[in-house]
DNA sequence: CAAACTGGTCTGTGTCGCAAACCATACGTT
DNA sequence: AACGTATGGTTTGCGACACAGACCAGTTTG
């Protein structure tokens, strides 16, 4: 009977923290970025995008490569397939729960 | 110089918090609810309502008002004016930050 | 060679979310 | 009355983790 489609409303907390959500959006819509690039876009302090990204890379959602440009080390950040699925899939969970208002509302204050 | 309008995307954690983000989220749309139902729609541990409830409160997004009802406990609560204005803000900060991608891309990847 | 800059990683610490344990009251049964 | 069970919550202990500052390696500048 439907009466509730909230059960799979699951924010993953990997993904919904504040930081990592820039990180993984802002990767959503560039493709490829530099770590100080991110560094900018995101506001975060070097250390705290770094241990971001690490575990972003642990969980397979970017891939970081490591090179040296001008003999300077240079990490640059892509979304990974799964990565770019699960960002979107986390916006979409974002905009039902918003929407979730109005479709199982039953018994708000019965009294 | 207007380079990027994310200078002021801070997404306040307290409300960004899956569990309050729920609370929240299901309370602007019914005005009322107890405990109970509060419970129920979200997901959460009574445990977990409970403390996330007190910080609401003490933060003063939302009101609580302990009553008895048939010889039992009720806890009702509702959105204070501020506690509606935050939510609604912060949905718009998660949109802002959705469309950040395009607005503010200058050097994704130079090389 | 020494300072200072760039580009990061590692570490210490306080915060916080979580669920389980607990508490209070009411109700049903014997 | 004593005993279990249900309802409606609150408090506690603990592990996880985000944060920023200390640290490090290599490079350029003076």
């Amino acid at each position: 009977m439907s009466g509730s489609g909230n059960e799979e409303l699951i924010l993953d907390r990997l993904i919904h923290e504040p930081g990592r959500l820039a990180i993984l959006t802002v990767l959503s819509s560039v493709k490829a970025a530099d770590f100080v690039f991110l560094q900018r876009a995101t506001r975060l302090t070097k250390g705290n995008l770094s241990s971001h990204l690490s575990k972003l890379e642990e969980a397979g959602l970017v891939e970081i490569e490591k090179t040296f440009v001008h003999k300077k080390p240079k990490t640059s950040v892509t979304l990974t397939a799964v990565g770019r699925e699960r960002i979107a899939h986390h916006w979409d969970q974002l905009e039902r729960l918003r929407n979730f208002s109005e479709e199982s509302i039953q018994e708000p204050v019965q009294e």
